[in-house]
Parts: C-alpha cells; structure tokens; sequence
DNA sequence: CCTCCATATTCGCTAAAGCGAATATATGGC
DNA sequence: GCCATATATTCGCTTTAGCGAATATGGAGG
C-alpha cells in the first residue's frame, strides 16, 4: 500500500508542461471548458501531429484528462488533488488569462465552435 | 510612450525559468531571504558556474535581483510589478515550501549561515 | 601595481525537446 | 470487410538547454 494517496502529479512534470508556449496556449483554451482536439488544432493553427503530441504531454504531467465521444476525443482541465499544484495551475491560468494571445486564441475558437466569445470569456474567468 | 509601464517580465521567460529543478531549489532557498552566491552554491552542492549561470537566468527573467556588498553578491526575490506573474511566483513558492528538497536545501543553508532553520521557515512561509 | 577572492562568462560537449511529414491506430457507418 | 474520419505515434532532423572545467572580470587590500 503506498502511503501517498496523490497518484501522479510531479512538480517537475508540472513545471516542464507549463515551459512550453504551445502547451500553455492549449491550457489558455481550455479554461473556458472541454474542447475536442481538432478544435484546439485549428483554433491554434498548428499541424495535428504537434497538437497531439502537446495534448499528451500535458495529459502525462497531469493537467488535463480526456472523454471519448465517437471519434472525437475531448480534453478537459483536471480535477487536481494537490493544493499546491492547483495554485500554480489557478494563478497560471489567471496569467494566461491577460494574455494578448489567449484572447486571440479564444476568439477564434469561439468561431470555430459557434459560441459566443462572452460565453467563454465567462466561464475561463471562473475556472481561475 | 508606451501603454506598458510594466517593463521586462516576459511570461515566457519566467515559465522557462521556472522549468528548471536548480533554479526552482534557489528560488526556494531565496523565499527565506536574500542570500550570496557563495552559500547558495554550497547549500545546492553545484559547480560554483552552474550556480552563477542559474542565477543569472533568473535575474534575466526577472524574478530575483542583486545587492552588491563588497565581493560578495547577495541575490533575493525581486518585488515583481506584474500582479499576474507575482501569482504565479507565489503560489510555486508555495508549491516548493511542501517539497521534501527545499526543507533539505534551507537545513543546509540554515547551518551555512548561521541563522536557525525556524527563523528561515517562517520567513519563507511569510514570503509565499 | 599586484594579488586574492567572489562572481561571471566562455568553451566544447551532450542530452533533451520540439518540429512536421508520414504512418499507425481506433472508431463509426456502409 | 472496407472506407472515411479523428487522434496518436513514429521518424529523422534541428534547435535549445544544461553541464563543469577553465578562464575572465572586477572590487578590496596590501
């Protein structure tokens, strides 16, 4: 039996994932809510295989989780269980949130998936 | 004129700083106070130039500043102007106070300077 | 001016990370 | 079974980052 009841999470995983701009774009996405992959492939404007690869990145230090739904696969922010970790991610998403790029990045998604930017300015604001 | 009277903190300079286990150890150790390279390349046990160059990254991202005091050069966190960025910084040095290393590091640091490890973690708890 | 000491920087090297085209995998519909 | 679609992974490659020994810089004191 381990004496740790947190299964996964590594600061240095945690730290590693938010290093890079494209992954932290992604997390800036997905503040306002479950988006599918070639939503955030598109919204981005990179080539599949990148956001793929970053997706899984950020899925093996923790930060996201998927549904299945079909063929779609869709991310999500994690649900964390360490306080600690949660406070980087919150106050991450709240740096991102200010962000010249997220707001470009979050107006075109919301063209993409016929919601309306408020909508998902709303609930980013919320999420961090 | 510029819009922005915020002048250097890039928030991709200060993620890729933070990316790196050494210089989170010394931001660690700089949360209970400024202290000179010296002690921070005995408390680390690194290479004196990797120390030096560690903390140089960290000067050009912004997040710690230095005081210089004849020979010795004392660095300690930088009073960010970025409310975005001081969360960020805040909540990993919160993170890096629950971390196993960082309590070995200032037990380290505490019998270098001769300063008691109680006074250095209330300091560092103070800080974040 | 010369020397000592603390710190910074250079240097050659190695390891790690990111890239995008191409390919593999997996699911749903015919 | 076969095709179409969405996502994941592989591949060869280029770029970036870190390392530590060695050297350079710069202040203090003789």
């Amino acid at each position: 039996m381990a004496s740790e009841t947190a299964p996964a999470v590594e600061l240095n995983d945690v730290f590693a994932a938010l290093a890079d701009e494209t992954r932290r774009r992604i997390l800036g996405l997905l503040a306002s809510g479950e988006i599918c992959v070639c939503h955030i492939h598109e919204a981005l404007d990179v080539p599949q295989s990148t956001a793929s690869r970053h997706l899984a990145h950020l899925r093996k230090a923790g930060l996201v989780t998927t549904r299945r739904e079909g063929l779609w696969i869709h991310y999500r922010l994690a649900e964390l269980d360490d306080v600690a970790v949660t406070g980087v991610l919150k106050s991450t998403l709240a740096a991102l949130h200010a962000t010249e790029s997220t707001s470009e990045d979050r107006k075109k998604l919301s063209k993409l998936i016929q919601i309306p930017l408020k909508t998902l300015e709303r609930t980013a604001k919320n999420c961090c």
